[in-house]
DNA sequence: GCCTTACATGACCACGTGGTCATTGCTGGA
DNA sequence: TCCAGCAATGACCACGTGGTCATGTAAGGC
């Protein structure tokens, strides 16, 4: 800048007013130092600027636990729509449910003296944030409501989600039916296998333990849907709590040929759910609305906003695409 | 950190010093600081701190088209990834092929001193960058090659994997062959539209224009194909150049009871390719290794490297799931 | 021609931090 | 006892910017 000043012969002052296209400059000057701006390709800084004024930084960041997630990107992609008008830039990264990354990140951010955050916590407590919180950091829990901290989440009815695709598959007639879910310490998974737990019960059918199968990966849900078919008394239907499982759960009954023989229920949506055969009967959640509220109470908050943390509950919806319809065979003797 | 001296009853200076963890502090100090620090929760200030310094922000931007696009939640996951151990944070957002929404958007992320940029190009001329990258802004195009510009880039060889999926049908028997692709006046689509041309020439089959329908959307597309089918002469094979004209063609296909009559070769890969039923032969590419290449050219380039500008294009890989190997039928007369 | 008024401009400082170098206090050897 | 030598600490300034307020200058009214 002090460049720019010197090439238009003018004080630095009035370089930085004709930056931020203050009022109050004759015409002359102002294109003396553009001309000079230009020419020495001049870059204003943003760091320096929000330093002097105390201001905001404009920017934001998500933390989930899988970036390369449809789920997340869907997220990602509706938080930066909601913020760009402002000029607020979007920082994300992975948690990969460990604790410590998100730990360290968040203190990265709050290094970096980012606005606000949406977070999809790793970790069991999030009391760690409550020093900034009470200070005006702004925080929005997603997909898990927060935990020892009172902040704004935006969450889906995972009990009524998961109550409702096992009601679907008690409904058309299956009482064996097996849970194929992320791990159970996470608060998501539990909810689903508690809204799975509770319909059984209501239905009078007991939790089987056998048929409750964590899988964190795709792969790991292959095997324990291959392990699930292939045992002694194997369960006629699979609620897929996750899309990673429901896709595995998918690959492995076709592999095994049992795709229209053994009924299979997903959470979340999957892309070309209605191109297989059958279409593969899940229980959506809408991470774009997810994310567009999140950054809506987020950019509340950052406007003012007080009064007492809000948490929403969104609803799920179930789409019955053909596999979920698929009632209970008499199973077929093992093959030799 | 004034303000944790004062508490401390130290200058600031030897704040700092706790803070950096440098050496030459007592013990005693030290934790006096330590304990100052968290009482007031104190948060050292990174853009501050780099103001002074002089140094790199830790930050670098990821700029593409569509962050929802599974394509791009994969690069900015490998980008991610690749520089997380440095304590590099990554800045996205979506450009939606709007040349006006690059130019603000790097506008603003220079003003932000990102250390660098991972640009998918939606303008047609990146020579705006030109000052920048001379003055030692790091960036490096992927999908498309730099135009007027001299800088990295990590490609995948359009030409040839749409030659290779054009030649893949024409094998099976078919010379009625349609391109559902992106606009023809982005660089990538053209590409691909010049390998499905060169592989029909190479054939002696002729280049039908009728038979090129460029589609934008997943609407898009399903209308171009349902168009093509209804017409007087359709084709009998169908090359989508794009995944989401690939999940168009393949849902109307299926609509029209024609998804085992009409080949169907996809670009890019789809994750349930193999569920549907046939599986859907794709052309893919490897998102996860292009983030990579370009973060590593990022990287070295931030580590100092000098030299000409790198250009990486990555091979593409024909999938063969059932789709792609269906042999033209003589065409059934017209439904009435 | 003088004073008021309004506008254009720049000198000066602070934002939160870290590098430089001087100062302080203490240890150990002659 | 005296001083060299070293470790610990702090005073001071600069990083790039913008807010405050004083200064300069030209126009207009009498």
């Amino acid at each position: 800048m002090s460049d720019v000043a010197a090439l238009a012969g003018v004080s630095r002052k009035t370089v930085s007013r004709v930056v931020n296209r203050e009022a109050g400059v004759s015409e002359d000057l102002l294109r003396r130092v553009e001309r000079a701006s230009h020419q020495l390709g001049y870059r204003h800084n943003l760091a320096a600027s929000n330093l002097r004024r105390g201001q905001r930084t404009r920017s934001v960041a998500l933390l989930v636990q899988d970036l390369s997630n449809d789920y997340s990107a869907a997220l990602l992609r509706s938080i930066d729509d909601a913020v760009r008008d402002r000029g607020v830039v979007v920082l994300s990264a992975s948690l990969d449910e460990e604790e410590a990354r998100e730990r360290e990140l968040v203190a990265n951010l709050i290094s970096r003296r980012v606005d606000g955050l949406i977070l999809m916590p790793a970790t069991r407590s999030q009391q760690y944030l409550q020093a900034d919180v009470a200070a005006g950091f702004a925080v929005v829990m997603i997909d898990r409501p927060p935990s020892h901290l009172a902040t704004d989440f935006v969450v889906v009815d995972n009990v009524g989600g998961a109550r409702a695709a096992t009601a679907h598959l008690l409904a058309h007639g299956h009482t064996r039916i097996a849970l194929v879910s992320d791990d159970l310490t996470i608060l998501t998974a539990r909810h689903r296998a508690d809204g799975y737990a509770a319909a059984l019960t209501a239905a009078g059918v007991g939790v089987d333990p056998s048929l409750m199968r964590p899988a964190r990966t795709e792969q790991a849900a292959r095997h324990e849907v291959a392990s699930l078919l292939g045992s002694a008394d194997p369960p006629t239907a699979i609620f897929a709590a996750r899309n990673t499982a429901t896709v595995g759960a998918a690959i492995t009954l076709k592999e095994l040929g049992a795709q229209n023989t053994v009924a299979l229920v997903g959470f979340d949506e999957l892309r070309l759910a209605d191109l297989v055969d059958p279409g593969i009967t899940t229980v959506e959640q809408n991470p774009s609305q997810i994310g567009a509220e999140a950054a809506r109470l987020l950019l509340a908050r950052l406007d003012g906003s007080a009064g007492p943390p809000q948490g929403l509950v969104l609803p799920t919806r179930l789409r019955p695409r053909g596999s979920g319809e698929i009632r209970p065979s008499i199973p077929a003797p093992p093959v030799r």
